[in-house]
DNA sequence: GTCTATACGAAGATAGAC
DNA sequence: GTCTATCTTCGTATAGAC
C-alpha cells in the first residue's frame, strides 16, 4: 500500500502510478491542462471525476496543484517518447508519422477541445512547469535527431529539422483546435514529409 | 468624450481604442494573455497597471473580461496583419522574416515571458475565442497565400505553405519560450525560407 | 461620470472528526 | 488513512456615494 511518506519522499525520484486513483488524477489532469491550461484546471473537478474527495488530492500528491501539474505533463512526455521512440524502426517518417498520429487521435477523442499539455505549459508563466517543458521538448527532439540521422540527413542540419519538426506540430496542433479541422495538423505533417526528403539528397 | 452607450452600441462595429486607457488596458490585455492566458488574466491587474481603478473597467468595457479580451486579441491579430502586408513589397520572403521579427521582439522585450495572445486563446477553452483565433490565423494565412503565389509557387500548394508557415512560426514562439532562446524561432523561419524556396521551383 | 466599497463565487489548501 | 467541513485568498462584477 502507498503510504503518504512514500509519495512525499519518492514521488520526484520514481514519479510512477502506484495506485489506481493517482493514475485517474494524473490522466484527468494531463486532460485538463491540454484543454484549459494550468491555472484554469481545478482541484475540484479532477477529484469529482477520478471519484475522490478533494481532500485525498493532498493525500496522493502532497505537493498539491504544482506536484500534480507536473506529473501529468512528464508523463504525457514520457508516454508520447515511447511511442515516437518504437516508431522509428519504420524511420524518420515513421517517428514524424507516430508523433502526429498521438495528436490526431486526442483532437479527435475531445472533439477539437484538447490540446497538448506540454505546449499549454510552455505558454503558461510557471518557471518550474516552463522548465519541465523545455526537458520534454528536447527529449521529443532528440528522438527526431536520431531518426534524421539514421535516415540519411547531414548530422548539421537535422538539429535545426529536429526543432522544426516539433515545434510545427505544435502549432499545428493549435491551429486545427482553433479550425475544428484535422487538415492543418495533416498538411504540416505531409509537408514535414517532403522537407525531409529534400534534406536526404 | 466617449460614452458607455457608444461603447456598448459600436463596441464591435468600431473596436478602436478611442481613449488612452482603453489602449494602455487592451494592450495590457494582449501582454497578459500572451503571458498567463486568459484564464489567469486579472481585470485587477490590469486595471492597477493602467492607473485605473477596478470599476473603470467595467465603464470602457460593459462586456467586461470577454469584450476586453476578445478586443485585445483581435488587436494584435490586425497589427501583425499590418506588418506582415507592408512586408510583401519584399517578397513571400520579407513576409515570413516580418511575422518571424514580430514575435522575435516580443520574446526579447519580454525576456522569453510572453508569447502570442492568439496561440494562447486558440489553446483556451473559451468558444468565442477560440472563434476569433480561427479567423486571425485565416488572415494571416491568407496574406501568406497571396506572398507565395506572387512569388511563383504553384496555387495548389500555397494553402499548405501557408498554413505551414504560421503553424510552424506559432509552435517556434513557445519553443523558444521554453528554451529561454531566440534559436527555435530563427531556425524554422530560416527552414521555412527553404521550404518556400523549394517550393518555387 | 468616476471611483470606493462590497457582494458573491470559486479557487487552493488544511484541520480534525471518524 | 479517508473524507468532511472550513479557512483564506482572489477572481469577476456591481451598487451606490460623490
Amino acid at each position: 500500500m502507498t503510504t503518504v511518506l512514500e509519495s512525499a519522499t519518492l514521488g520526484l525520484v520514481t514519479p510512477d502510478t502506484r495506485s489506481d486513483t493517482r493514475r485517474r488524477m494524473i490522466h484527468g489532469a494531463a486532460r485538463a491542462i491540454g484543454t484549459r491550461g494550468v491555472g484554469a484546471m481545478s482541484l475540484r473537478d479532477l477529484a469529482k471525476e477520478a471519484g475522490v474527495p478533494l481532500g485525498s488530492t493532498y493525500h496522493h500528491f502532497p505537493g498539491g496543484k504544482a506536484q500534480l501539474a507536473e506529473e501529468a505533463v512528464t508523463s504525457t512526455g514520457r508516454r508520447v517518447a515511447k511511442l515516437v521512440e518504437s516508431a522509428r524502426e519504420q524511420g524518420i517518417d515513421g517517428a514524424i508519422a507516430a508523433f502526429t498520429r498521438v495528436w490526431r487521435e486526442l483532437l479527435v477523442e475531445t472533439d477539437f477541445r484538447t490540446g497538448c499539455p506540454v505546449l499549454a505549459v510552455a505558454t503558461g508563466d510557471d518557471p518550474e512547469l516552463t522548465e519541465t517543458a523545455r526537458g520534454i521538448f528536447a527529449s521529443w527532439q532528440d528522438l527526431m535527431v536520431a531518426g534524421l540521422v539514421d535516415g540519411g540527413v547531414p548530422a548539421e542540419r537535422a538539429p535545426g529539422l529536429a526543432r522544426m519538426i516539433v515545434a510545427s506540430l505544435e502549432g499545428a496542433v493549435a491551429v486545427s483546435r482553433a479550425e475544428r479541422s484535422l487538415e492543418p495538423l495533416d498538411q504540416v505533417s505531409a509537408e514535414l514529409i517532403t522537407l525531409v526528403q529534400a534534406a536526404r539528397s
